[in-house]
DNA sequence: CACGGAACCTGCCCGC
DNA sequence: TGCGGGCAGGTTCCGT
């Protein structure tokens, strides 16, 4: 599940599931899902169990479970990883097992199972020693927009100092993490900046604007339960989010822009789609 | 070192 | 009905 908004969506859930129950067993369905794990899947198998949950955490995409031993288990949901508790319901019955389950953590509560499953297998799940506060492998990635130490001017700062297009920036998870293909789109046509301003001509204010953009979608949509179109992008109940009906900019080819009513239009750009509105965000000059 | 594109996967939807 | 191409919310790696 993609973008800052759906892994926060995830990751409240699984503190308020998951936080305070130990790992019994683990089971590796997939050795694809724990490839990022040094000693591979017999060793992650074996490390996991006996650890206490004590928090989960998150930057950007990425998120964590901070356990009692002061070491991590790191997450990445991919493009299509899910957290789905397994038998949670009234009599605590497990249901079958879902297509594409990749790890499961049994607990020593007896209680629901954890499940990851993921479609596409971009996804994955390591084990980093004293990680819990942040672990090595997410130390390259940049405070989000919803960290207390998230510092605008210095992003704003850093966005003017690359010498490439405002999307690609917004995307580099190393000058600002959080932000995937739809709030980028959706910032963008907020902002009214065409995707591809050259980041060294844009103004201080014209920077600012778009990262408050970012900012404030990210945060409605958080709100709204995150953004899905399928069920491909749940909670760890299931349940989808509904930001969808709010978007201005993302999925919308062909219908009209929400501020003029001129046709979104949709670019492929940096092997993925871009929409905008070619009235308000006026393509640059070459 | 910074940038841009390809590669990594599975599944669905479309047109032929 | 079947097949090929395009597309999907992300990140890493490699060449320039």
């Amino acid at each position: 599940m993609p973008e800052l908004p759906e892994v926060e969506v995830v990751r409240r859930g699984l503190v308020a599931h998951v936080a305070g129950r130990t790992v019994a067993t683990v089971s590796v369905h997939s050795d694809r899902a724990v490839r990022r794990h040094p000693g591979g899947a017999a060793d992650f198998r074996a490390v996991v169990p006996g650890h206490r949950v004590e928090d989960v955490r998150r930057r950007g995409k990425y998120l964590w479970f901070a356990m009692d031993s002061g070491d991590a288990v790191l997450a990445h949901l991919g493009m299509s990883g899910q957290f789905r508790l397994n038998g949670s319901g009234p009599d605590g019955a497990r249901g079958p097992d879902h297509v594409h389950l990749r790890v499961r953590w049994s607990f020593t509560d007896g209680g629901p199972d954890l499940d990851f499953v993921d479609q596409r297998t971009f996804g994955g799940l390591q084990f980093v020693p004293g990680g819990a506060d942040l672990p090595d492998p997410v130390r390259h990635i940049a405070r989000d927009p919803l960290d207390p130490g998230y510092d605008q001017e210095a992003v704003v700062a850093a966005v003017r100092r690359r010498r490439t297009e405002i999307k690609r920036a917004l995307l580099d998870q190393t000058v600002v993490s959080g932000i995937g293909n739809i709030y980028a789109d959706e910032a963008l046509w907020l902002a009214r900046l065409h995707y591809a301003r050259r980041t060294e001509a844009l103004t201080r204010p014209d920077v600012r604007r778009v990262l408050v953009a970012a900012t404030e979608v990210m945060t409605a949509a958080l709100a709204a339960g995150g953004t899905s179109f399928d069920s491909l992008y749940v909670n760890v109940n299931g349940e989808s989010g509904y930001f969808e009906r709010s978007l201005h900019a993302y999925g919308r080819q062909d219908e009209p822009c929400d501020r003029c009513g001129t046709p979104i239009r949709r670019d492929a750009f940096m092997n993925r789609s871009s929409f905008y509105c070619p009235r308000c965000q006026r393509r640059p000059r070459s």
